[in-house]
DNA sequence: TGCTGGCACTCGTATCGGATGAGTGCCAGG
DNA sequence: CCTGGCACTCATCCGATACGAGTGCCAGCA
C-alpha cells in the first residue's frame, strides 16, 4: 500500500505533467509543491511508484511521467470533479438556449464542449429506442409513395420513404395513422414492436400488404446499429498535441471518423455515472494514448444518450469531468423543455 | 507567350511534383519525361517559367515547384478531367444506392468522395431556397404547441417547434394545413413568402395571431444564413500531408470547422461548371496552401447545392476533378429518384 | 537563333563529436 | 526514515565538415 506522501507525489507528478507536458523531475517537484521533504526523498518515492507501475521514465536521465495506471489512480482516488465557474455556467446556458431544433441543440453542444475542454467533443443523438413516441406521421407524396415521419419526445425526427405495393387512399392513410398513433404515442420505442404486430389484421385484406410494409419500415428505423447518430466537433484541437504526438494523431483521427468506433466508445460508458477510460483501457488501438470522458444525459432521470470528449491521456481530468458533467446537465434541461 | 515546349515542361513539373512531393530538377525531368532535349535546355525553360511566375525554387540549390499561378495555368490549359474507371463508377453507384434517406445520401457521399480523392470532402445539403415544396405538415404536440415539418422535393426535412399564443383546434390546424399546402406545394421555396403573405386574412380574427406566428416560423427557416447545412468528412486525410505541412494543418482544420467558411468556400464556386480555387485564390488565410474543387449538383438541370473537396494545392487535379464531377452526377441521379 | 555539354558555385541536409545539464540511483550519515 | 553528496547516464544542443543535388552561365556547334 502506498503511503500518504507517495500518493501526494503521484498527484503532484500528474498535475505538473498535465500542466507542462514535460517529464517532471524530483527537484522541480519539491520546489513547486510544498512537499516538505528533500528531492532525494522524493526520488525514493518515485522509484517506489515506478516499481508499482504508476509512473515511468522515458529515458534514464529524464523525469517521470504517469502511466495509464497512474492516471487511473489519480482519477479514482486523488482527484475530484472541478465545478465550473459561474461565468462558465452562464456561458453554457446562453449558448444552448438559442437552439431552434434538435440538430441545433446537438450542434451547439458539441461546439460548446469542444471549446470548454479544448478537446474533441462527441455527442450522441438521443437514441430512438430509449425515447418515447410523440407522433408518427404518414404523408402521401404520391398515391403509392408514403413518407413516414417519426417524432420523439426528445425532439428527434426521422423520416423514411416507402414504396407501397398498392396505392393508399387518403382515408386509408388517415385510418392507419390514427390507429398507429393510438397504440404507440407516449410509449417507448423499445416497446413498440409488440404493440403493432397485429395492426394489419384490422384492415381490409387488400390493404394489409401496404400496412405491413409501412410497419416493417417503422421497425427498421429502430434497429440499433443504424438508428444511432453522432456528432463530432473540435477535431482541430487534436493539433494542439501533435508536437509530441506526431505519430498518433493520424490513427486517432481515423478512429474518430468511424461512427461505429465512436458509438462503442460512448457505449462502453456506464449508464449512470461518469465514465473515464484511460489510454489502453480503450479497446481501439488508435486510441491507446487518448482518454475518453463520457456521461449519459437525458431529459429525466434516465439517460437517453451519451456525450463526452476524447483527449490525450495527459489531460486535465478534474476540469474535463466538470465540463462534461455540467454540459450534460444543461442539455438534459434543454431537452426536457422542448 | 510561352512556347509549346515550355508549357510541356510546366506540365511535367506539376505532374512530377504532385507525384513525388519533392522539388523537381532539370535532370530528373528529362529522364522521366521524353522531352527530347537536354537538361541545360530545360534549365533555360525553367528560368523563363520562373521569370513569368509559374514556378519557383524554395532555395538556390533546389528544384522547382509550381506556384499557384503555375497550377492555375496547368488546370486551365494543360490538364483535362480524368474520367473514372468503370470499376470506380460501379463502386460509386453501389455505395450510394443503399441510402435510406437524405442524411444517409449526404453521409455516404461525403465518405465516398473522401475515399476516392483521399482528401477532405465537403457536401452541402440541398438548399431549401433552391428546392421545391413537397409538403408542409403541422402537428399538434399540445393544444398550443405545433410542430412544423417542411419536406422538399430533394428529400430534405426540417422541423421547428412553435408556441402559439392560443390553442389551435384540430379543425383549424387541418384548415391551415390544407390552405397552406394548396398554395405552396410544388412551388420553389424562394417563391413562398409572397404566396403566403395574405394567408392569415382568410381566417377568423381570433386565429390570425397563431397563423401568423406559424407563417413567420416557416419563413424563418428559409433565411439563407441558417438554413444551409453542410457535412464534412475525411479530415483524417489531412494528416497525409503534415510531414511537410506541420504548420499549416492546424489553421486548415480550424477553417474547416467553421460552417460559414465552408459555405463561402462552396458558395464561391460557379453555379454551373466545376470550380477550382487554388491557394491564395481562396479568401481564407488558413486555406492559402489548399485548393478547393467544387461543383453544383441537382436532380435536374439546375444545381440545388454544391459539393467538393479541399486538398493541398499540390493535388492531382485531373483525378480529383473527375471524381468530384462523377460523384456529383450520381448524387443528382439519386436525388431525382427519391 | 536555339540547343548542348561543361564547369564552377550555392546551399540544404546529413553526419559526427564534444560540451552541457537535467535528472537519476546509490550510499553513508544523521 | 530522511538527507546531502556524488558519480553516472543520456538526450539535446551546437559547430564543423562532407556531400550532393541542382543551378546559372558560357562557349561552341547546328
Amino acid at each position: 500500500m502506498l503511503s500518504e506522501r507517495r500518493l501526494e507525489v503521484l498527484r503532484a507528478i500528474v498535475q505538473d505533467y498535465v500542466g507542462t507536458e514535460e517529464p517532471v523531475g524530483s527537484k522541480a517537484l519539491t520546489e513547486r509543491h510544498g512537499l516538505g521533504v528533500s528531492p532525494a526523498t522524493v526520488r525514493n518515492d518515485m522509484a517506489a511508484l515506478e516499481d508499482e507501475g504508476y509512473i515511468h521514465q522515458p529515458h534514464t536521465s529524464a523525469g517521470r511521467i504517469p502511466t495509464d495506471k497512474g492516471y487511473r489512480l489519480f482519477v479514482d482516488k486523488l482527484a475530484g470533479v472541478k465545478p465550473l465557474t459561474s461565468a462558465e455556467r452562464r456561458a453554457i446556458q446562453n449558448f444552448l438556449d438559442g437552439a431552434v431544433d434538435l440538430d441545433d441543440v446537438v450542434g451547439r453542444t458539441v461546439r460548446l464542449l469542444a471549446q470548454l475542454t479544448r478537446q474533441v467533443a462527441v455527442v450522441q443523438y438521443p437514441s430512438l429506442t430509449r425515447s418515447s413516441v410523440r407522433h408518427v406521421e404518414l404523408l402521401a407524396l404520391a398515391p403509392a409513395r408514403i413518407m413516414l415521419v417519426l417524432i420523439t419526445d426528445t425532439g428527434r425526427v426521422e423520416q423514411r420513404l416507402i414504396d407501397c405495393p398498392a396505392p393508399m387512399s387518403d382515408t386509408l392513410l388517415a385510418d392507419v395513422r390514427a390507429r398507429l398513433n393510438a397504440r404507440v404515442v407516449g410509449r417507448r420505442f423499445a416497446d413498440v414492436p409488440p404493440l403493432v404486430a397485429d395492426l394489419p389484421d384490422g384492415f381490409e385484406y387488400d390493404d394489409r400488404p401496404s400496412v405491413s410494409i409501412l410497419l416493417a419500415t417503422l421497425l427498421e428505423t429502430l434497429v440499433e446499429e443504424t438508428e444511432e447518430r453522432i456528432m463530432l466537433g473540435g477535431a482541430a484541437n487534436l493539433t494542439r498535441f501533435n508536437h509530441d504526438f506526431p505519430l498518433t494523431i493520424r490513427p486517432v483521427m481515423e478512429a474518430l471518423e468511424e461512427q461505429m468506433v465512436l458509438l462503442k466508445l460512448l457505449g462502453e460508458a456506464n449508464d449512470s455515472g461518469m465514465t473515464v477510460r484511460i489510454g489502453h483501457e480503450n479497446f481501439h488501438e488508435g486510441l491507446n494514448s487518448t482518454s475518453v470522458v463520457a456521461v449519459g444525459y437525458g431529459s429525466g432521470d434516465e439517460a437517453v444518450a451519451k456525450l463526452g470528449v476524447v483527449g490525450p491521456t495527459r489531460m486535465d481530468y478534474p476540469g474535463t469531468m466538470g465540463a462534461v458533467r455540467a454540459v450534460a446537465r444543461y442539455v438534459g434541461q434543454i431537452l426536457a423543455e422542448s
